[in-house]
DNA sequence: GCTCGGATTTAGGGATACCGAAATACCCGC
DNA sequence: GCGGGTATTTCGGTATCCCTAAATCCGAGC
């Protein structure tokens, strides 16, 4: 009765990101999709989540998060954007690579460690891509955005939120100045930044940015 | 061909501390007793470290590293101690409570995250409780030492090394004030440190410390 | 030399977390 | 209402790492 697994905590972390931007219960294939595994695994493993009481799922139903696996969801989640934020705050990680180490880590440190690490980085409410920390009692700091794709032409805003999913995306977007809390407008197809800067983004970049309403 | 595993580096780290601080190789039953695990189970794993060219062993014989064998050993030595004094340094943890923390950690860190945590320290030579840490490309700085249940009565010296293993002595000394680097004389069962101090030690606590020669 | 007891290996399984292929359910468009 | 194609599940299997119980080996002591 181990109870928990790197494998059952990405389970859960994955099927809670789906609904943390976005309503829609995942389905089988998309979280097959997202953890990179056939969806017969999927299948096998969300039988095992839904035993626990981690899930709700009944044969070609959706998956949903129960109280209980929402709850161990936001503690993977509070742990993965702590420990990217203690990479780039103290150890010089660009934001573009402290995903991946993250993802290992996530698993690895204990309570202990977890609670020191808080306390050294002051507590911080939001990681390097603007993502909210869940705080130890499990409640999130929220703030209201748009996400770029769907902004209104000419809106401006101050970025709130990248997605952490594409490196590349990331640099271009820190080459000019872009990132968490600076004012930003929206022409068109191009984001317009602070001193005169611009971005050119195509529908995956305008679907990976949220500003403030 | 994953070629490693958590499992796979405890062996090999395990392996290696056994000859670290005495010569004769490890045989399956103390392999099995210090990794907890049962003595078939170490059976099949160094049949499959053979295999591997990571050891050699013949059966009923005793097990040996390699050369490829000992330098995958010396990086997760190297990853243990490393990840030890960063949480003694920065962390706020005592040197009685990082060992389980670090015996996680070192197989969840990257080689780029290693190199940070290094860097960062100022690429100290030794872990809190004096144990050498092996340079990233293998080398060790080895001071000679005497095992104090092996040192002449009335011996005095530096304590260079304390061993991890026991978390209640490291607190009895810590509390008075004995540490690597602290000067000390050997009375019969007691060891005087600084200001009159003294701690009385049992046989385990005399195969626990080493002093300079 | 032989024997016996401890150390080691072999044999047979279990748990976890994957996979591909085959069956089945579901639902959208006609 | 009926296919038919897609999503999902079922089924049989693999890899890793562990276990207990039952051989088997080995060497110390007689
Ligand atoms: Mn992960
Ligand atoms: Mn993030
Ligand atoms: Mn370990
Ligand atoms: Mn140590």
């Amino acid at each position: 009765m181990a109870n928990t697994s790197p494998a059952i905590e990405d389970y859960l972390k994955t099927i809670h990101a789906h609904t943390e931007w976005q309503p829609e219960p995942i389905t089988p294939s998309v979280l097959a999709t997202r953890l990179a595994v056939a969806p017969s695994s999927v299948t096998e493993m969300v039988k095992k989540l839904a035993a626990q009481g981690l899930v709700t799922h009944q044969p070609y139903g959706a998956i949903r998060l129960t109280d209980a696996g929402l709850s161990r969801a936001l503690g993977v989640v509070r742990r993965h954007r702590l420990v990217e934020t203690w990479l780039v705050s103290d150890m010089g990680y660009g934001w573009d690579a402290v995903h991946d180490e993250a993802e290992v880590l996530e698993h690895a440190i204990s309570d202990r460690l977890l609670e020191a690490i808080d306390a050294h980085l002051g507590r911080p409410a939001r990681d390097p891509h603007g993502d909210p920390i869940p705080q130890a009692d499990g409640s999130i700091v929220s703030v209201p955005t748009v996400l770029l794709s769907e902004a209104p032409a000419g809106h401006a805003g101050t970025v709130v939120r990248i997605s952490d999913r594409d490196p590349q995306l990331l640099r271009r977007l820190a080459a000019c100045g872009i990132r968490p809390g600076v004012l930003v407008t929206l022409s068109g197809d191009t984001l317009d930044g602070p001193d005169g800067t611009a971005v050119e983004l195509d529908a995956d970049g305008r679907e990976a940015i949220w500003l403030t309403t």
